[in-house]
DNA sequence: ACATATATACTCGAATTGAGTATTAAGTGG
DNA sequence: CCACTTAATACTCAATTCGAGTATATATGT
């Protein structure tokens, strides 16, 4: 009765920040040749709490200091996590953390360590610019054949609606997971054969999308986006992310860069202001050209204020002005 | 390097149903005298995924199946799970599942097994009637004297705003967790006394809120009520709660009894139909007395057509009518 | 002075929301 | 069978929010 393997925690964090419109995410090389999310285990002998843990990881790793941490899911299949060397399972839990990547930290960050924008793991999510075309020529049409290789009618049919709602009319941005996976079990993804040692359909044409990641670590990343993209909408997050002061423009790049969509900037500062995000503070920025834009800061003091405080979107579908 | 103690993780489930009104989750009398929800280790030897091991538990203590599920959080702090026994550290996965109790399900169920209305964990949370006495009378006062106790000004400042945001003006329903955790550091909660070995303050006055839970089962359960009350109302999770055919009115009253908030009926049903959620079967109730409603059910295609479909609140604030 | 590039203010109609009133369709007790 | 109760359903209305603009202000460079 005690065939019992035994289980070790690992612990990743995806760390997040956004600099030039880029949402960026700590990665590290790992050894191997796929970018990694810092992680390692969770040792109970000596971390009171699993976020301990984490900060202490993170700290080895990266020589970072992380602020603003949320954890996002625990991840325990059998498969997913190859375990590294012999021995048990690995559960793992991924956390999301945020931080401004200011010029002076970048001092203190390891050297195997590097900031990559998140949409080279997930191409097909930002809209910012357009509607990424890989959607339409790619993802599509591999998706129908997904949806036509179902084993039976039902299970055809359930695909279909997953298609759908991932992919079809009406974009929901926070959809990331959801996503990620449907494209996994399409085989759209380089992880679901180097998971299932199945080999790459038709081995000629490549048709694996973004970068992979080691371990699951794509899935947790893909989870924290999720996570992030819902988050802003009800709570003040975004402001984790900014320079103590900033000009309203910034901040709407910001939730851009993030929500992978373009916003209505006259609605934006609407929202903004009307919630009593920000506060002026007098001063101006200093910009190459144009009108210089009053500088803002984050207002606290909503926290107490208002129930649930977040920026709202206001997501644009006209022309750009 | 190797004092690694074990890890072991506990898998809990906070099982859902509404029946009468009353919100009841199902709880198994766990040897003890406090009331425990449905739990087990986890054995990876067994099984591929948290989820089926999870099954196979709650299987086995409820002979209940359940249907929804979703994974709600992990838990690893020292001490609020007091370890079974001796051994390592137990880190626990909390599950929410959501069934339908129907009257020929009871007969399955395990005989220590019992579903409890969860207002009696968490009797501040019901406001469907009035604001909770107890507020004004019991938590606030002495919420008053954990603020005035803290060690220092800027404590007490962070103290205060909590305070403001659980328990102030503008009632968030989903803040279940966070009002909980604040109860708990108080030390309004017999939790607290139970895993930190202090004795209760003032032995006389009994000051603990709500019935206690093994372990951290019930900040688990909180866990369950915050999700629930937010996922309520941007996906269409009720219908899970709900018999095949119901009217417009019960569904309100699930919705309210989960919310712990009283709906104003003409914009609930006008939200509701708008949205598509239902559809109308051309069958009527046969009620005791009052006007037959129309029996309704469950649009399954809307989750195809809408983003994000969810039976949005249209809290009432005015008289009742 | 004017072209260019932003920032910020203001407008306007459509849709959504909160709170009602009005009407309809049962069942009940005299 | 009629007044009364209870609940369902229909319809109204004003306030607010939202999406999409237009208009104006303030910089810089030439």
């Amino acid at each position: 009765m005690s065939s019992r393997e035994t289980v070790s925690i690992g612990l990743s964090a995806a760390i997040v920040a956004v600099e030039a419109n880029r949402p960026s995410v700590l990665v590290v090389a790992h050894g191997g040749s796929e970018d990694a999310l810092p992680f390692g285990p969770f040792d109970p002998a000596h971390h009171r709490t699993l976020e301990s843990g984490l900060h202490k990881w993170v700290g080895e790793q990266t020589r970072f200091d992380l602020g603003y941490t949320e954890q996002l899911y625990t991840f325990g299949d059998k498969g997913r996590h190859l375990s590294s060397g012999r021995g048990g399972r690995v559960v793992s839990v991924g956390y999301l953390a945020l931080t401004r990547k200011t010029s002076g930290e970048k001092l203190r960050e390891a050297p195997d360590t590097q900031w990559r924008d998140w949409y080279h793991y997930f191409p097909w999510e930002d809209w910012r610019d357009q509607k990424p075309a890989m959607i339409e020529t790619t993802i599509l049409p591999a998706l129908k054949k997904f949806v036509k290789d179902a084993p039976n009618a039902e299970m055809a049919e359930l695909r279909r609606e997953r298609v759908n709602v991932c992919f079809g009319e009406g974009w929901d941005e926070e959809r990331v997971l959801e996503r990620y996976e449907l494209l996994y079990e399409a085989g759209l993804v380089e992880e679901f054969y180097r998971d299932s040692g199945k080999a790459l359909k038709g081995a000629g044409q490549n048709t694996s999308l973004g970068t992979p990641m080691l371990f699951d670590h794509r899935r947790i990343l893909a989870t924290a986006i999720a996570r992030l993209r819902g988050k802003l909408k009800y709570r003040p997050v975004v402001f984790e992310l900014m320079a103590p002061t900033f000009t309203l423009l910034e901040l709407q790049r910001v939730v851009e860069a993030l929500a992978g969509l373009r916003l209505h900037k006259q609605n934006f500062r609407r929202l903004v202001a009307e919630q009593g995000l920000v506060e002026g503070t007098g001063k101006f920025s200093a910009p190459a050209r144009g009108r210089p834009a009053e500088l803002f800061h984050f207002r606290r003091e909503v926290l107490r204020e208002r129930p649930a405080p977040g920026v709202r979107l206001g997501v644009r579908r006209g022309k750009l002005s």
